[in-house]
RNA sequence: GGGCGUUUGGCGCAGUGGGAGCGCGCUUCCUUCACACGGAAGAGGUCACUGGUUCAAACCCAGUAACGCCCACCA
């Protein structure tokens, strides 16, 4: 056996173990023997990744939780499904494509709107599939047999439906807004595609002349972020109520907009808040969402000065053909040389940025498509109120409420060739237009040709469809048994940053045409991994982490479970890639247990079907008692998803229990040969199968290969498939009794050890040990460590050992002193009174600490009347145990003398 | 301007009312036949601060500070 290695290597053994299992068929949502049982199905859809993307470490925690959950589902013998896929992107997908062209030279518009969007389809052809490999790499067990594209012609159906009906009930509505504009993109983008970054600005202060001076008064004074917007403006707004202005009102005061040569009026509205700047506000209706309104309000001209690019079309006068940026310079300049410049201050400011290029978006008047969201979200705020849907951590949910009840209409459309492209016709004849769901070959009504919108569609209105449009829904004949099978799932697990984005339209959009069923019942909103300082992980930074990279140095397994163990319910986990060694280090430890196993299993005679334990002795059935512990606490922590706390107990009880203590007594008891032998060999071989089962969704392929060496006598084919260890059958095993009879051996054993430790003696001194017992539990006490006396003896390395409530103290000996036992190490000649007189003495002032502070208490009559009474009784027998071991000492103390 | 999160030994984190735990690191010892990616024994903390509630607070409440995140149309 000694050829065997040290250590194992995860790169041997994941490619293989995956590719068995995906020929088994085992992530099949209808392989066999899963759906032929009557519990409860369980169904996770994957979010689906963009087809231009790569694995990031969001994707591998989030990937790895819910391979653990339906991994354990799915050995709970439950019909499990994973839907898998991807999304089609529109503006990522459509800017990789656009820059690829432009490396050749070309845009878009050169080689037209066909050619370009069947460049797209190469695209994905070409790079679709990495992501999907690459949560191969990571163990995910999706049914990757029946991969999504969220531009499937299936899902296409999907999406005209829901349009056609939408728009039919008058959600969905054409209107001329000032909406988010990416110069880059060209193309609108919803408000929360947009973010907001705060940057150090300037305030310029501009001053407006009056066509005919009011009183003293022949300018006004504007504040404004955006100069160059004035070549816009059609107005100027005050509050009507400011006092400064109140006669300017009256006199019904124009303003000759300099630069343009354009007189403009001056309004009142309550919106302009009279302390901030000089409260005379520009107003520019076609390119601030707010003046837009002031506009509206008061018949203000709009005036589109920016071109799809952002620069300044002809209506800019003589700045036309700059860009925005050259434009702002040029009107500050210009206004400076008139003298119009009043003074300029620093201002720091939200800025909209585009969150696919990052762009500075412009705010711009123009024609969209928009879903009214009020009637929408009201059934969907009402969902996750009564419990439909749970968010975890729950406080999530307040997220949620907040922007639901604060919710705009949603603006759907996207000038991009590279999407699902609105069903809206148009006849240029007659003027009929219509949402179909077929596309009609003439004008129904005057029967001349049609056009269809230009546009597509924004695609988080595909992705909201993803947990019902991914079953057929609404016309695939699968679908309707598909749905009511499965339909709703139990998961939807994601980052929180998509909460608006996706996982609300999707209540929103399941409730609406599910018959009011809503998609998941569990939203799982996972911590964001952040890099080890704390920074988030951003390609600008540099600091980001390849999953690939570190499945490569430390395996698939190791990465998971470090992840999992991450997540404790906090907002943020900070990722340091040295930190997995700790894992990889417990990988080992997993390993080398199971190499101890397997070597001393060469005369094993295992009994027909699956191996059953055998608790023979003490530390068998403590053992198993902490096994069906283990097993109870795991199954707690799994139904709130706290993955941090299962990783933890698994890893505590494998280590400190299992190979610690449990396989250092199971040595003896293989070393005693016979019946004794056979029954160690059975506990640990189930305990180890049981435990590699528990482990087996964390980290697969490890358990895996394990698993299939262990003659456990399953007749189950792979860990994937194995049954799950149920805690109500492992119950039977809880034993406190066994667990006293550990704890008191592991007391004996630690004092041994510590005293050698201490006295600086070999490993190896043997040394004469006698216990002394008191109290209540002396009798059962004794009892226990007497049964464990073998053990005892060499473990501690023992030259002799007695136990005994009479039990004499040995002269020359060193006492230890613990909850109702006393342990006496002899060491002739080596005692070092005084050291052992100062120990006992340390020991004896912390218990009188202890012991005085409990005396307080129970002196305390507030605490007497209002404590519940079995507080007060441990606090009783915490303090009777101190007294008594405080005699002891002051015992052991006089001896010494 | 609102909202949320975090603050516990050098570092990373558990711990939702009865006087603090884990891992790493650190110190000492051990290459003993599963594992040095290991074993054994140790050291190390007034639980950010202030006040309150309570017989009792790391834990509940209020406030403060620092850091981080989200939302928000103050030009």
């Amino acid at each position: 056996m000694s050829d065997l290695p040290k250590t194992f290597e995860p790169a041997d053994i994941e490619e293989p173990l995956f590719a068995a299992w995906a020929d088994a068929g085992y992530f099949r949502r209808d392989s066999a023997g899963f759906a032929e049982n009557s519990l409860s199905p369980y169904t996770i859809v994957i979010p689906p990744p963009n087809v231009t993307g790569v694995l990031h470490m969001g994707h591998a925690l989030n990937n790895s939780l819910q391979d653990i959950l339906i991994r354990r589902a799915r050995m709970q013998g439950r019909p499990t499904r994973w839907i898998v896929g991807t999304d089609h992107a529109g503006i990522a997908t459509q800017n990789r494509v656009e820059q690829k062209l432009a490396s050749e030279g070309l845009d878009r518009f050169d080689i037209g709107r066909e050619v370009f969007v069947q460049k797209c389809w190469d695209w994905r052809r070409q790079y679709g599939s990495t992501i999907i490999g690459q949560l191969k790499g990571m163990g995910c067990s999706c049914d990757f047999d029946d991969e999504k594209f969220t531009m499937d012609p299936g899902y296409a159906l999907a999406i005209r439906k829901v349009f056609v009906q939408w728009y039919h009930q008058g959600l969905i509505y054409r209107g001329l807004r000032i909406i988010n504009w990416c110069p880059r993109c060209t193309t609108a983008l919803a408000d929360d595609e947009v973010e907001h970054i705060d940057e150090c600005g300037h305030l310029w202060y501009l001053r407006y002349p009056l066509v005919e001076p009011v009183g003293e008064t022949s300018y006004l004074v504007v504040a404004t972020t955006r100069p160059e917007t004035m070549l816009g403006d059609s107005g100027v707004a005050v509050n009507p109520t400011d006092e400064r202005y109140v006669a300017l009102l009256a006199a019904e005061a124009k303003i000759r907009l300099p630069l343009m040569d354009r007189v403009i009026p001056l309004v009142g509205d309550n919106y302009v808040d009279a302390s901030f700047g000089t409260g005379a506000v520009k107003v520019t209706p076609a390119h601030d969402p707010n003046d837009f309104e002031i506009g509206q309000r008061h018949s203000l001209e709009q005036i589109n000065i920016f071109n799809d690019k952002a620069e300044v079309n002809e209506l800019g006068g003589r700045f036309a053909g700059l860009s925005r940026e050259a434009a702002r310079e040029a009107v500050v300049a210009a206004f400076e040389e008139l003298g119009l410049l009043d003074h300029v201050e620093e201002h720091e400011h939200a800025v909209g940025h585009c969150y696919r290029c990052n762009t500075t978006v412009e705010p711009w008047a123009s024609e969209q498509w928009f879903v009214r969201m009020q009637q929408l979200a009201a059934p969907a705020i009402a969902a996750v109120r009564d419990g439909r849907v749970r968010f975890n951590p729950q406080r999530w949910e307040n997220v949620y409420f907040h922007w639901m009840e604060n919710i705009r209409d949603w603006c759907i459309s996207r000038q991009l060739w590279w999407g699902h492209r609105i069903p809206v016709f148009y006849c240029a004849s007659c003027g009929w237009h219509d949402a179909l769901e077929d596309n009609p070959d003439r004008c129904p009504k005057c029967g001349a040709a049609v056009r269809q919108d230009d546009d597509v569609l924004d695609t988080w209105f595909s992705s909201q469809l993803w947990p019902f449009a991914t079953y057929g829904w609404p016309y695939d004949p699968k679908q309707a048994a598909e749905l009511d099978a499965y339909y709703p799932t139990q998961v939807l697990s994601t980052a929180r940053d998509i909460i608006f984005l996706w996982v609300a339209r999707m209540i929103m959009s399941s409730l609406s045409f599910l018959d009011d069923a809503v998609p998941f019942t569990d939203v799982i909103i996972h911590p964001t991994v952040l890099d080890k300082s704390g920074n988030i992980m951003s390609k600008s930074r540099g600091n980001g982490i390849d999953p690939m990279e570190l499945i490569a140095e430390f395996g698939a397994d190791v990465m998971r479970f470090g992840l999992a163990a991450q997540v404790t319910g906090s907002q943020d986990m900070r990722f340091d890639k040295d930190k997995l060694a700790v894992y990889r280090n417990f990988a080992t430890k997993i390993f080398n247990a199971a190499r101890f196993v397997q070597m001393n299993l060469d005369d094993y005679r295992p009994l027909p079907g699956r191996v059953q334990p055998l608790p023979a002795t003490l530390a068998d059935r403590w053992i198993l008692a902490r096994l069906a512990r283990l097993t109870a606490q795991l199954e707690q922590d799994q139904s709130s998803f706290n993955f941090g706390a299962q990783a933890h107990a698994l890893y505590a009880f494998f280590w400190n229990e299992f190979c610690d203590w449990y396989i250092e007594f199971a040595k003896g008891q293989l070393a005693g040969g016979g019946n004794e032998r056979q029954a160690s060999q059975r506990n640990l071989v189930f305990v180890l199968d049981t435990a590699l089962r528990l482990l087996h969704p964390m980290m697969p392929f490890l358990t895996e290969s394990i698993w299939l060496q262990l003659p456990h006598g399953d007749e189950r084919p792979s860990l994937v498939v194995a049954h799950w260890p149920n805690a109500a059958e492992l119950a039977g095993y809880l034993d406190d009794e066994a667990e006293r009879s550990i704890e008191l051996t592991c007391t004996v054993v630690g004092a041994v050890r510590s005293t050698r430790a201490r006295y600086r003696l070999a490993a190896r001194t043997p040394l004469a040990v006698s216990i002394r017992l008191h109290g209540d539990t002396a009798a059962v006490d004794a009892a226990l460590l007497k049964a464990q006396a073998e053990q005892v003896v060499s473990m501690a390395v023992c030259s002799d050992f007695s136990v005994g409530q009479e039990c004499a103290r040995p002269p020359q000996s060193v006492a230890v002193i613990a909850e109702g036992l006393e342990i006496f190490i002899k060491l002739e000649g080596q005692l070092d009174f005084e050291a052992e007189r100062q120990r006992l003495k340390k020991e004896m002032a912390s218990r009188r600490g202890d012991a005085d502070r409990l005396g307080k208490k129970l002196a305390n009559q507030g605490f007497m009347a209002k404590a519940a009474s079995d507080v007060i009784e441990k606090t009783k027998n915490d303090l009777a145990v101190l007294e008594v071991e405080l005699k002891r000492i002051t015992a052991e103390l006089e001896e010494l003398g």
